[in-house]
DNA sequence: AACTGAGCCAACCGCCGAGAC
DNA sequence: AGTCTCGGCGGTTGGCTCAGT
């Protein structure tokens, strides 16, 4: 049954490559060429893996790969993508030729985040630090009617994880319960800033391509899906969309967004990019503007009352899903 | 000189979708 | 139809280097 394996785990040999075992990868592709790895640890006369002889050519290899440091362009470019799409890796390093995903990924882990860090701007959502602070407090202040005294980043920290891990909320699933937890956890990350981390955990489609309504304290949901759009894409044809955007005005907005001392507009620049950014993506404006009245706006700024009737909103969402899908009750119970 | 901790990065791990068998 | 590997991906780790004590 099924494909023979490739090598034996158990006696390949692991770790840091020689200059001998690289000198017979390089001697085995201009001979042969790029593919075939399972054959190639046979064919080089090698004691490795193939996925690994695999990984070595890409990511070491590769005559086209740069090796000196990165450049100034090439960091705008790495942080410009990653507000964009996330910890995409792969296709952030399609944009930056000589570069691999592993490279790139490196550099955001050792350097960039700290680089942003430093400069006040949470790395995984490309806020200012401030307004995500401010953000939490608005929130963790609150209580509502006896029902829940504070929502913490414990409670956002659950609900997401119980979200990931949750096999009910998988996106390839159509499924209407799902469908309708999307405009929460849409809030949610919006409200929290976590929006990024749910982005990499969930499809990008999910998350952007809802909205709903909540408004004092009354709770409906509207799914203002694109027709053309599925739930159960493919996450290339969602990355082919990401990177339809326009990406010059994104960095433009970013550059001005670095390039300003001042946090009055960073936060501007801030919301208007991501949101634009969001709906443009997905070609959301449309929707939202015929969606858009008293009724359906979203309350996703940081004013207390507003914040205040989402978490109540939240709290009647909750009973009503509750009530509606019990197999989420698991995932509610926080 | 010896030790320690931080920074860095190559390589590995584990998951997933596609496709071979 | 079911099982399995391959290839690709993002996350994590092991071990090397170097600065500080």
């Amino acid at each position: 049954m099924g494909r023979p394996p490739c090598c034996d785990k158990a006696n390949v040999k692991k770790g840091i490559w020689t200059p001998e075992e690289d000198a017979k990868i390089l001697a085995y592709v201009s001979n042969h060429g790029v593919g075939n790895w399972t054959q190639v640890p046979k064919k080089a006369g090698l004691n490795r893996c193939g996925k690994s002889c695999r990984l070595r050519w890409t990511n070491y290899l590769r005559p086209d790969l740069k090796h000196e440091e990165f450049t100034e362009q090439e960091e705008q470019l790495i942080i410009q993508y990653h507000a964009a799409i996330g910890s995409r890796w792969s296709l952030i390093a399609k944009h930056l030729p000589g570069r691999t995903d592993n490279d790139v990924k490196n550099y955001w882990n050792t350097k960039l985040k700290k680089k942003l860090a430093k400069m006040g701007i949470d790395p995984v959502t490309h806020k200012p630090i401030s307004k995500i602070l401010s953000d939490y407090e608005s929130i963790s202040c609150l209580t509502t009617n006896g029902q829940m005294r504070s929502v913490d980043k414990t409670l956002v920290d659950s609900f997401s994880s119980r979200c990931r891990l949750s096999p009910s909320i998988h996106l390839g699933s159509e499924s209407a319960a799902a469908m309708s937890w999307m405009p929460m956890i849409d809030q949610l990350q919006e409200i929290t800033s976590f929006n990024h981390c749910m982005l990499d955990q969930v499809s990008p489609s999910s998350t952007s391509s809802s909205s709903s309504s909540i408004s004092n304290g009354q709770s409906s949901s509207h799914l203002l899906v694109p027709a053309s759009y599925s739930w159960g894409e493919k996450k290339s044809s969602v990355d082919d969309r990401l990177f339809d955007t326009d990406i010059a005005e994104q960095e433009h907005n970013y550059r001005g967004f670095l390039a300003e001392d001042s946090q009055t507009l960073i936060l501007e620049n801030s919301s208007q990019t991501n949101s634009k950014m969001t709906d443009d993506k997905f070609g959301l404006s449309d929707c939202k503007k015929a969606g858009q009245n008293a009724e359906t706006s979203r309350c996703y700024d940081s004013e207390p009352s507003s914040v205040n009737s989402f978490v109540k909103a939240l709290l009647d969402r909750d009973s009503e899903i509750q009530l509606d899908f019990p197999a989420f009750h698991d995932i509610l119970d926080y």
